[in-house]
DNA sequence: AAAATAGTGTCTCTTAGACACTATTCC
DNA sequence: GGAATAGTGTCTAAGAGACACTATTTT
């Protein structure tokens, strides 16, 4: 199909992507932000935001190739749990003009989080201790916003999938799994229903290892495939 | 907060807004379409296609005021339950170029739906049964694509929300409500549970009146609060 | 043996599904 | 009274919470 350029020279929206990159270290609920540049023509100079950018039409093939451009400049990771968490725009949010942003949010497992704190530019990444709804430090932009927004979705979503697990090392037992959920979620959850609704699922794997301590050895479990969570649905059951 | 106006003169993509409109009408699932203007110099001339437009930074305070622009005038319909269901934009979806689009859903009360029909612009504007996953008609851009993830998203929420509430006239009963349901859901729900299910919530307020039929009259409820879902939550309960 | 945590079993509670039974209207 | 649908009640099944009990390791 081809088709003659149209007039379509009104003035166009700035067009971002922001990726909300969430970790669990020390059984808290982390978040990665990136310091803004320091010079002063730059809006927000100095303050924390959101890892994201520009999409740029030469670059990127699409919405989620920014974010992966992004997500990799950052942590140096390739693969990883990326869902698209919705889109904001107006006319305000950024001083520069009229401006929309798609935000993602990611979960990095904890061996990949590791690293990144010995890695280059450690002053400006850096992780932030998730406390209620957002951090203890001022965000660029409408990143508070946003950010609570995508914690609100996580919680809600591990609710009712296994989006924690992909924050795992390899190799991990069941307690350090509900270390996790309970990292998100913030509040603690029952030990035997927490096993027997994860292990109803198809999502683990039992390996022939062991996690030993000053008490009972803990079997270590690996997850089955890599990077769908399993939905745990109570709803309407179809009739029979 | 006073800034020089940047260096920002590469180029942008297309940002436009498009909203999946959907109705029940004799207890079949459908969406509102239009159809684009045959000016060949347009693309896709003819073709049925989701309401929607560009981003006017003129016009529209915010991306959801774009949506509800887009939406009066399609409809007339100035008050309509809208969410986000995510965005999309990549280098091919539109031949003028790298465009995106941020998806909405809205869902049109029958008494609004059948305003419609008599309407201004009837053919251009055009109601259409959902099969499965979408239209029997190819749609223009990405948009069946776009319309297959809304139908998607709209099943999944009505799993566990109120939704179709929300595509009611104001008097309506609860065996009414209960096809609604099953039309959204393309399934069959036991009528016992389900009242037992939505009765249980705040929902809903008996109303004194009743519609008689050749049979018992059933009582007429309305809707409670009016533009907020209620959510069936069935997972991880709190600790006491 | 004591401490500590892993893992299991059992009872209860809640909610949905199944299905029968009662209620109320029109004809 | 018969037909038809509204509305209720009761039983069962499944899964989660509560919690105690057993298992296996280190010290």
């Amino acid at each position: 199909m081809t088709h003659v350029q149209p007039n379509l020279s009104f003035e166009k929206p700035f067009t971002t992507v922001d990726i909300v990159i969430f970790s669990v270290q020390d059984n808290k609920l982390k978040v990665l932000l990136v310091k803004r540049p320091s010079n002063a023509s730059e809006p927000y100079p100095n303050q924390w935001a959101l890892v994201g950018g520009f999409v740029d039409v030469q670059l990127d093939a699409d919405l989620e190739a920014t974010a992966r451009r992004k997500l990799f400049e950052k942590t140096h990771v390739k693969t990883a749990y990326l869902e698209q968490i919705g889109s904001w725009g107006n006319a305000t949010r950024d001083p520069r003009g009229w401006s929309t942003t798609h935000v993602y949010f990611s979960m990095l497992a904890m061996n990949h989080a590791e690293q990144l704190k010995s890695g280059a530019n450690a002053q400006d990444v850096q992780w932030f201790d998730v406390v209620e709804n957002g951090v203890q430090t001022a965000l660029a932009f409408d990143h508070a916003h946003l950010l609570a927004v995508a914690i609100e979705r996580l919680r809600n979503k591990v609710e009712y999938t296994s989006l924690p697990a992909f924050l795992m090392p390899t190799l991990f037992t069941l307690k350090e799994l509900q270390s996790t959920f309970e990292a998100v979620l913030a509040r603690p959850l029952e030990r035997s229903a927490f096993r027997t609704r994860i292990l109803a699922t198809d999502l683990l794997e039992a390996t022939p290892h062991f996690k030993t301590a000053a008490n009972r050895p803990a079997q270590l479990y690996q997850l089955k495939s890599n990077l769908q969570p399993v939905y745990f649905q109570r709803t309407f059951n179809p009739i029979k």
